[in-house]
DNA sequence: GTGAAAGCGCTAACAT
DNA sequence: ATGTTAGCGCTTTCAC
């Protein structure tokens, strides 16, 4: 490995011009520069980031804490993360706490405090005060995406105003009986998306004057699997009937279409499906749902902590909470009722 | 944030003994050790991970080099990574290459090279010789996962005894009409998995005097998606339907068992079908498979690493491509074809 | 077993 | 715009 200094030598300036040149911050002239270069893509010269974060207290690294990796709204935020790091030169280190508790506590009292990143990305993670405390005691900037985090800028959709879209859909097609599968209790610890969702459904039945009516809601945990066992219990009842379901994610929703068809049921018209989040297979599935965008969402993370950084001249202050776009998309399994 | 003079000076030792305690390297006796643990807690003390890499050229950092994030098989193997790294104190440095080549080659042209990682896990890439070069020369261990890399170390399930196995199954039930749907040539430029799961596929009907039929291949691209479509090719015909579908993954076969479905064709009483994985849905499917065990394989890489990088006294040498386990897991998608 | 001190390879004042 | 130089916070000889 060349070092600076044998860069310097050969470009003919001292290691100060060569850190000035190849990292930007300072005037260097454009000669030099050229110069330097020149003479460092001749040594393949890289600087190493050890010896450079010891002397700047700068890594760019940054860490993101995750509490899964297999499923779909999380991979796609690790992947907008990535990428936007990526391009930035930046690195981005993974702490994934699929595992026991024990984890997550390594990771904030040990890992995340050895100067090894520049700032954390949470995802979906409730932190506690002193979790957020020990990264605010070391200057370290936290945005999270898709959990309230209190006293942190946060990026989440308006899950309130998503599933009032998706039922007022329903709604609109002349739906009245309307089943919700929404977040068992344990899902709503981490992240109060599952209690949301239910208002926002809850919400707009009510503005049609429909009281929502307990037995029409069913628990499950977000997975194909959950929503199937979930809509069969929904559909499977003699009278009575639901004539569409909102499920508060695609997965569930895709699990309910499968429920139905297993119960000899035709989506839509015996019943009509809408989801939340437009993953990989919904259009396969014909799926309606509301479409979100995690792999914005990672970006848009980046991008935040990018400003407090690296504060540009453009320095936006930002609000504390972000609300980030979602869009109805209708495919086929939601249509009118067919009593009507 | 202390540092480790604050902690010697507690300690009543001197910053050589401080580090010696703390990192288990050299002697030191146990009184020592033991007031410098508890001086360190009581400070908080995180020993600086920048510095420490400076001073020792040891990082305590593996890069991960993944092409996706979003598919059942890697994100596994990122999951066992990254656990099997964390409960040794190792971060894990993330780098997807789901974008363009760009990433591709800023990632081994620069971020490798930064002395930031002690060692590279690569997840089905197959690297070239000048990639694989760059790491030699920095001294950096490198091991593959699930694509061979030529003059590498690499973990990789027998492709052509899994398929060979899938396939026997059904030869056991008394299926001859086997149909398969494997990779199409894109898929193969990166790992030859597909090519492999073919070559035990046919091998194994040779093996029984049936010459595979090459109307009964169907290219695919390792969705559910592009198995759906691949099997309602391969279901549709009207004369001669192959009574099975070997599929060289779970996520194509569970494709084929909705596109039978959708054709009217009870599974297995109509056509058995059989894949690859024991993914997450498997189950639910009720699809016969050929389990392999990634999270297994991203823990396996580890270890192998670690023998490398902190060689213990039991240092076994190990084969330069080792054969893992895989096992047939028979459901409900396979059974004697109908017509016997 | 322990301490003193010389770096590890850069960056950032400060000086020019 | 560029050079000089003192650290960044730790690890590791080397000497005791």
């Amino acid at each position: 490995m060349a070092g600076i200094e044998e860069v310097a030598k050969l470009a003919g300036v001292s290691t100060a011009t060569v850190s000035r040149a190849l990292s930007g911050r300072g005037h260097v002239s454009p000669t030099s520069k050229a110069k330097v270069e020149e003479a460092a893509a001749l040594l393949g010269y890289v600087v190493s980031s050890n010896a450079s974060s010891l002397a700047s207290g700068r890594t760019r690294n940054i860490g993101v804490v995750i509490p899964f990796l297999n499923r779909w709204f999380f991979s796609s935020v690790l992947e907008g993360a990535q990428q936007a790091l990526l391009r930035r030169g930046y690195d981005l280190t993974l702490y994934n706490l699929s595992g026991d508790g024990r984890e997550r506590s390594s990771v904030f009292e040990h890992f995340l405090l050895r100067q090894r990143v520049d700032a954390v990305i949470a995802v979906s993670l409730e932190l506690t005060e002193h979790e957020v405390q020990r990264l605010h005691d070391l200057g370290k900037p936290l945005v999270g995406v898709g959990g309230p985090i209190p006293g942190v800028r946060t990026l989440t959709i308006d899950d309130v105003g998503v599933a009032r879209l998706a039922t007022e859909h329903l709604i609109g097609l002349g739906h009245r009986r309307i089943a919700h599968i929404g977040g068992d209790l344990e899902f709503d610890l981490d992240f109060h998306l599952p209690t949301n969702r239910r208002l926002g459904y809850e919400a707009a039945l009510r503005e049609v004057g429909v009281e929502p009516d307990p037995t029409l809601f069913a628990p499950a945990d977000f997975t194909i699997r959950g929503g199937y066992h979930a809509a069969k219990q929904l559909l499977g009842r003699p009278h009575d009937r639901p004539t569409a379901i909102f499920a508060a994610s695609d997965e569930m929703a895709i699990g309910s279409i499968l429920a139905a068809r297993d119960l000899g049921l035709v989506v839509p018209r015996d019943v009509s499906i809408i989801g939340i989040d437009d993953y990989d297979l919904s259009d396969f599935f014909g799926l309606s749902t509301v479409a979100q965008f995690p792999r914005g969402q990672g970006e848009q993370a980046v991008e935040i902590l990018m400003e407090q950084l690296e504060p540009g001249p453009d320095a936006a202050p930002g609000a504390s909470m972000t609300q980030l776009p979602f869009e109805l998309r209708v495919r086929s399994s939601t249509a009118t009722p067919s009593e009507l």
